[in-house]
DNA sequence: ACCGCCAACCTAATCGTTTAGGTAAGGTGA
DNA sequence: TCACCTTACCTAAACGATTAGGTTGGCGGT
């Protein structure tokens, strides 16, 4: 049937464009009477207003875009949920952009993506990556406001929520101690992802304390690449780690899976810890100790902060006054993670993570 | 900065606004060097075409959507990731509307994102679950697309790409049978996710010709409910069930976390199989005998699907014939599973599967 | 010199909404 | 009666791109 426009349903109801336009979207100028009989023929013919025509004509936009590397980490799925509840999805829309092919990160994409938030005129943008240079520029430039979660670029006036990974990291490092462990193996992404930053130099810091020797083995951000990397070092290198600590959940996956064709015994002959609570870490052999990110909690809290920009944003250009985001230093917060203790660090169950108390399942 | 438009290229170029779009779009009609100088300006402004005004004017489309329920699953990640793959980034956008609020479907969101799609006269949709029949007819009123995966509505003649659930349940409850168990119970979501009721009637097939008893349960689509209610379905039936076989990965995991709570050894006292692979399949305790879905093939199998249909649409058009796209009965194929086996069966590892080797992990 | 053709470019209409700026009818108060 | 509101509605001008249908100027062929 194609192509049904307000002219259609003017045309049927006797009323002007005008009063069609105005009786769908609820503004007033319309009797009620009108506004009724307007919005039964619009049902009953089955239109919808046309999206492109409406966003053209109007100033504000509605849409924000979460930009992500990699969904399949399922860090991100937490996050989505935490922005979703946070968005009223009557008055918003999220969209999510992956800006890895295959599971690996992919520069190109990220700038077709990029390209492709200010064409549509996004609202605003939740990065969980630090972008590039040059990509945050034009989205500055396009008056577009970003928070970053878990990363940060360079330029630091950006708003971003991350999690407190130096000393959450410092926590860990300091329970690894505890079980006497003096060879740390910390498998890592790279520094794309700038958590990577507080997650070594905690790490460092812990080592340091408690006299450890800490080797840091970078990989791409994938499982296969994770377990390429891992067998190789562990090949190569004179001493095995005590303990081995996983960057985040693909890199997780990987090492087990080379840790159980190697018919390594966790944790007796190495322990294990990673970054990251996913949902079958109490159910795995043995069920994982991990330092458990709010991602949800960050998710939530960037939602709200992106969504106060915005507004903000708006008001100050009715007023006429300067339509580019206003960023202030209370945009930069941090949220406290906490350890759950279960075997594969070398315990039995049970656990402190800054003071409070957390049973395993 | 703000509001960059063509007519300020034009200026900043001495062109016309005519000039402008065709070397920015590729058109013939402007030599190569106006098209450079034209080109460098816009790069040097940071120009952005408006999607709006361009989608406005344009004839045809190139975003398509995937309507899933419950990201959480993985199972939509492989879909996803096959999807991708078939869509060429540069010619399309993939985005995804999710009709589930903290991981269980919601009606009134299905109806939310449908009107959405519309609005933005979407090229094509790609369904992993029965929308409802008013959607269904809605959306093929504006001629819009949509090829089903892993699920087909009651109208019986839309495209879909589905696994062929009856053979393979029918393989699995041979398999059951094969060990010894008698007494069989399904953990399954409701029948809005259609691959239900192959997966039913396999088993209740297999049921029947090895006499053996099939209880199934049915739950809400997500781990929490699922493991409450076999929790009170174990309170309260006489006769404990040798083999429990979990509909899909949510379902899992809600079963796996209430087994081991309760102390009940797999596959000792209870075995488990499972429907859909999953990252950490072979690395729980026991590791997890599943029937694999190629989901990633089923993504890639629906994205060219309905792509040909898009074009073919768009041919129909330009010729001025119908606009509604044509759906013929090649457009319902189905793809095999297989049978991956490992521990929590009863079995040790390796296995077969349609006439296949696999070994587990 | 003349004609025809092509490349390169322009003008102006158009897509489907929203909205500024009207108007006409009816009510109210002095 | 008149001036003045208010309500309910309309006309017409945007928004920023694409594109049908011109208009040039230059070149080649005869």
């Amino acid at each position: 049937m194609a192509r049904l426009t307000m002219r259609d349903i003017s045309h049927a109801t006797g009323f002007s464009v005008f009063t069609v336009s105005r009786a769908l979207s609820g503004g007033d100028g319309v009797s009620e009477q009108s506004r009724e009989q307007i919005l039964k023929a619009a049902q009953e013919l089955g239109y919808v207003v046309n999206r492109a025509a409406q966003e053209l004509r109007r100033a504000n936009r509605d849409t924000v875009a979460v930009v992500t590397a990699g969904t399949s980490n399922s860090y991100y799925l937490d996050l989505m949920a935490g922005i979703q509840r946070a968005l009223d999805p009557s008055a918003w829309t999220v969209i999510i952009g992956d800006v890895a092919v295959d599971g690996a990160y992919d520069a190109r994409l990220e700038a077709r993506i990029v390209q492709r938030l200010i064409e549509s005129r996004t609202a605003g943008v939740i990065s969980a990556l630090t972008l590039q240079p040059e990509h945050t520029e034009l989205l500055a430039k396009w008056d577009i406001p970003i928070v970053f979660v878990d990363s940060s670029p360079e330029a630091a006036h950006f708003p971003s929520i991350t999690t407190n990974n130096h000393d959450a990291s410092l926590m860990v490092g300091q329970h690894l101690a505890e079980h006497g462990y003096r060879e740390w193996l910390f498998l890592v992404y790279p520094t794309k992802w700038s958590s990577r930053f507080g997650r070594e130099s905690g790490l460092r810091e812990a080592a340091r304390l408690a006299g450890a020797n800490l080797v840091v083995l970078e990989t791409a951000n994938d499982a296969a690449s994770a377990r390429t990397a891992l067998a190789h070092h562990l090949d190569d290198s004179a001493t095995s780690p005590h303990v081995l600590i996983a960057g985040n959940n693909p890199l997780l996956l990987g090492a087990m899976g080379l840790l159980r064709q190697r018919m390594i015994r966790i944790p007796e002959d190495m322990a294990v810890v990673a970054y990251d609570e996913f949902a079958w870490s109490a159910l795995t052999d043995p069920p994982i100790t991990v330092l458990n990110e709010h991602s949800e909690e960050v998710g939530r809290r960037a939602a709200m902060m992106l969504r106060g920009i915005i507004e903000e944003q708006e008001e100050a250009q009715r007023k006429g006054q300067s339509s580019s985001p206003r960023y202030l230093p209370e945009h930069q917060q941090q949220v406290p993670a906490r350890l759950m203790l279960r075997g594969s660090c070398g315990c039995a169950a049970g656990s402190v993570l800054d003071g409070a108390l957390v049973k395993s399942a």
